[in-house]
DNA sequence: TTATAATAATTAGCAAAGCAATAATTTGCA
DNA sequence: TGCAAATTATTGCTTTGCTAATTATTATAA
């Protein structure tokens, strides 16, 4: 079997409406909370890699460090999370969610898990199991094109 | 086999990370002829749809009118696409290609096809396949969702 | 050991997405 | 027919992503 033009273009719009939808409606559940899909990321991915640095954080997220920097803004000004000092390296801070965010940390859970749900109810498994491998391959490969620097 | 909420979860993560670094390297390659992964996508859909209105087109590119009208300011400007009035609605528009962006189409699609290519070149067709119609399940579903505006 | 490189966080500025509100029109129903 | 509701395009404002440039610090190499 050979991958045509059409299908890895089909893929291509696919991918870009879907993740557009999916955050879309991720926003519209977390607006009532005054936290959006973006910021729910972070505070997720926090939740289990505490005490990392920025560029750590921002790493697993795969998004650029300057795109973290104004997430933390908020996400601090908020009260749900603190910036302290690394002791081994004073150009990093290691970052810490406070009390009320592991609070909210299970309510969000439970929305995005219901919205996952929803949304993915009527995939097969099997599918969703291929989907998923083929959408990590690909990221991978981008992260690897991407410091080659090359293309 | 079930959908655990941790495939859930992982298809999620993968998804948002391979859409934003799918975006991020084509807006790199079409950046030194001015333009963008979303100006690239508008220009396509408008030469499958010749003399198609905004919101259809909106519709079709799964984003909103008004996202629309921006791309649509900005490809004005560069001589892309003119917005004539629509002799049936006089509230709509209907949209033409100019001369410069068929011309220009022809490399963009040299460049969005490489792309794809390069990516893509270590998945299976069949599994390519598999997610893509997972994906385009997905985004039924969403569309669906959203008109209903529920949940 | 000291000058140069690289790295961590930040800021500024731009693009593209969203929502909400508005004006001009068209549609539909009573 | 005529008025209320829906539709089309627009603008204003916010968020989130990016790149590029800056500052402070650490690591490297001559």
């Amino acid at each position: 079997m050979t991958v045509t033009p059409d299908l890895a273009e089909t893929f291509t719009r696919a991918l870009a409406s879907v993740s557009r939808q999916w955050k879309r409606r991720l926003d519209a559940q977390f607006r009532h909370l005054g936290l959006s899909q973006a910021r729910w990321g972070v505070i997720l991915e926090l939740s289990r890699h505490q005490d990392t640095t920025q560029i750590e954080l921002a790493r697993v997220l795969g998004i650029e460090g300057a795109t973290l920097v104004r997430l933390l803004d908020g996400l601090e000004t908020m009260g749900l999370v603190e910036r302290h000092p690394s002791p081994e390296d004073r150009r990093a801070k290691k970052l810490v969610l406070t009390e009320p965010a592991i609070v909210l940390l299970e309510r969000m859970k439970l929305i995005a898990a219901s919205n996952r749900t929803q949304i993915l109810e009527e995939i097969p498994a099997e599918d969703l199991l291929t989907a998923t491998n083929v959408l990590e391959q690909i990221a991978t490969r981008l992260e690897k094109m991407g410091n080659d620097e090359n293309g």
